[in-house]
DNA sequence: TGTACATCAGTGAACGCGCGTTCACTGATGTAC
DNA sequence: TGTACATCAGTGAACGCGCGTTCACTGATGTAC
């Protein structure tokens, strides 16, 4: 009934994205590679499109887990934290944490682009989206009188300028700053993006 | 005594930068071919290299003249302007007007990275600083106690949250924001960000 | 100014290599009776 | 359960091409006298 070779299938797959995720999170996305993919994941080189359309397929699948892995790490960190704003500078820090701790797998979130014309999955996108439903209902409590698309974009907004932080913090375009002033600039600046007038 | 020679390698120079500066802005940084520049640039392929070290020589050039431009644009763009936080407005808006009219070569600016191992150097990095030379004069106005390395941390954090904004809007990773709210959540958030407790 | 020689800028064919992807093959697994 | 055949998963050599960079050549410019 095939049900041996479906599993013998998934092994694979959960195999290889398991060596292209320890590759990324190494060496970075740039340096990826379906031969060093295949080899780490004991499998031989034409195996891979049999599992996956081509490297890229593979990559978003990488950076699927890694936004689940991020929302995981969120959720466990506002876990019994009641204040909204408490809870949106655990956020914050929750995610300067995760990108420092998975730099590479982080940064691949953001660098991987497809060849021109074609564009991110629709579902893969609404994935990027879920991370800003951990923002909404602190930000809610905060704004009550947001309706929901004023909502979802105050959190995007919120997201955005930590992000932002975030990753000028984390490239080596600007000069280093240094960690604990970095927390402390990000406690700061919650406490006045969601400073009530 | 080569004077001539010098203006003719200066003048090529010019034509190559320009043609690589073009050529970004219409396909994007990742699309940069060292022959299309050079057809463009009316020069054999071999001339590049001896006007510059490598191809990634001269996105660095172009991505230096881009940052130029961008701080005239923003310099110009808060002229007159006395409030300290209409000027921190202005520039927030100002550098998204940018970003939006220069997309490529915006983001060519983040976007280029060296081979492993090599680092940006050092003058180009103070050059990405010069950035926040704009941002410093409003912010120690508004926040006078600020000694000199809490200012220069306080102006990257505002600088990269409006920064995180812009980016986050036109990458196309989430769904994208109607552009009459996003300048209103810009505000906001400058706005917010300012407001003293 | 003119001539002979030296230099060196510009050139593009050729190099070299990296690397994603394909496809004909093989042997293990599944199916029929 | 056993046998004969069909299927199809896994494989890796080979393809193909894109593209940055080099280098031997040439002719224009500069220098010396």
């Amino acid at each position: 009934m095939g049900e041996k070779r479906d599993t013998i299938r998934r092994e694979l797959t959960e195999k290889i994205l398991k060596a292209a995720e320890k590759r990324i999170e190494k060496h970075g996305l740039e340096a990826l590679r379906v031969r060093d993919v295949t080899h780490d994941a004991g499998c031989g080189l034409g195996t891979i499109y049999k599992c996956f359309a081509d490297l890229d397929d593979v990559i978003i699948h990488v950076n699927s887990i890694t936004l689940v892995r991020l929302r995981g790490h969120l959720s466990q960190a506002v876990n019994g934290i009641e204040a909204p704003i408490d809870v949106l500078k655990t956020l914050a820090i929750s995610y300067l944490d995760f990108a420092e701790n998975n730099i590479n797998l982080w940064s691949a979130l953001f660098k991987h682009t497809l060849p021109e014309g074609q564009s991110i999955p629709q579902w893969h996108k609404l994935e990027n989206e879920e991370l800003l439903r951990e923002i909404e209902a602190p930000v809610s409590t905060l704004e009550p009188a947001l309706d929901k698309n004023q909502l979802a974009a105050r959190s995007r907004t919120y997201f955005a300028a930590i992000h932002g932080i975030v990753t000028l913090a984390l490239e080596d375009r600007f000069v280093s700053l240094e960690k604990t002033i970095l927390r402390e600039e990000i406690k700061h600046l919650v406490e006045r993006m969601t400073a009530l007038k």
